[in-house]
DNA sequence: CGTTCAACCTGGGCGC
DNA sequence: TGCGCCCAGGTTGAAC
């Protein structure tokens, strides 16, 4: 579920976070399997118990909750993974079932006052990973080897240079974390559209002046989707940290619209299949560099 | 290099 | 109502 604009909005709505002090940490192991985790529950709990939040970052689709260095302890990172169906929760889950990860802080304030709370990752499907960190484990899981420019500032010349000669279909290159972090199934399908590029065209006939458009659209829609709080579909299996829904579902133009009319050209939107995962796109209104347009 | 498939899971929607 | 099937915002590793 969650790409980067979700992310993003979990990021924001747990930064409140920062400065508060982990009291207690508990991984229940009520579902069949439990979530994929490292270290192990017991070994993370003693890590985290009694450490100072001391920021909240995003790096492509995770969320990594870093834990200030003390005398004792360095830094490390708990790091987010939500998949489909994860969530980072401030208030109770709809269900105590599928809960992973409960964690309890405070922040002693001044005065007496004490602010404290609970974050929840509740995760339905159990797709999603949770892993602690030192710097070296940082750098692995998040840094440039494993993901590429974010999406909110990708250029184009970072896409062709990257891109510029694969013979892959464009759709299926920006899903690649490695191109650039943070896009997944809607964002691509609503980023194309945008551009007006066929998904379906193979990254080597892609002019700089093509790259520039998707790069260009992917910022923009990225950071409107980021505006709007990400987009809640059907089931709403994505909400806010607050319980919310997302607004940007309102914005899409082809994602899950199939055989509905595009809101350009009134001509219907297509669904194939590209890598195992839907595409959605306007067979009129996107076309493949070198191929004539389609006219109506 | 690139594609395809299976696997990890739960749950909603649909046709019969 | 129930059953079987397909679908879902993601990622990884193996096989070809």
């Amino acid at each position: 579920m969650p790409e980067l604009p979700e992310v993003e909005t979990m990021r924001r709505g747990i930064a409140g976070m920062v400065g508060s002090r982990i009291t207690a940490a508990c991984f229940p192991r009520e579902t069949r399997r439990p979530i994929a985790m490292h270290p192990t529950a017991g070994v993370m709990r003693r890590r985290l118990v009694g450490r100072t939040i001391s920021a909240v970052h995003r790096f492509g689709k995770r969320v990594a909750i870093e834990l200030g260095a003390t005398d004792e302890r360095s830094a490390a990172w708990l790091i987010i993974e939500p998949r489909m169906t994860g969530l980072l929760l401030l208030v109770p889950p709809p269900t105590s079932e599928h809960v992973r990860m409960e964690l309890a802080y405070d922040r002693g304030g001044q005065g007496g006052a004490v602010a404290h709370g609970r974050l929840v990752f509740w995760d339905r499907r159990g797709l999603g990973t949770i892993r602690l960190v030192d710097r070296r484990g940082l750098s692995a899981a998040c840094g440039p080897d494993r993901l590429g420019p974010d999406g909110l500032v990708v250029s184009g010349a970072d896409l062709a240079h990257r891109a510029g000669g694969s013979r892959r279909a464009v759709k299926v290159a920006l899903l690649d974390q490695r191109l650039v972090a943070g896009i997944g199934n809607i964002y691509a399908a609503e980023i194309l559209f945008r551009a007006g590029i066929d998904p379906r065209a193979a990254c080597r006939r892609l002019t700089a002046e093509a790259w520039e458009r998707i790069a260009g659209e992917a910022r923009r829609v990225l950071a409107e989707a980021v505006r709007l709080e990400g987009s809640t579909i059907g089931d709403e299996t994505y909400r806010t940290a607050d319980n919310r829904s997302g607004r940007f579902q309102r914005r899409h133009r082809v994602y899950g619209r199939a055989r509905q009319p595009c809101r350009t050209c009134r001509g219907a939107v297509e669904r194939i299949v590209q890598a195992q995962r839907s595409t959605f796109f306007c067979p009129h209104c996107q076309w493949q560099p070198g191929r004539l347009r389609r006219t109506l």
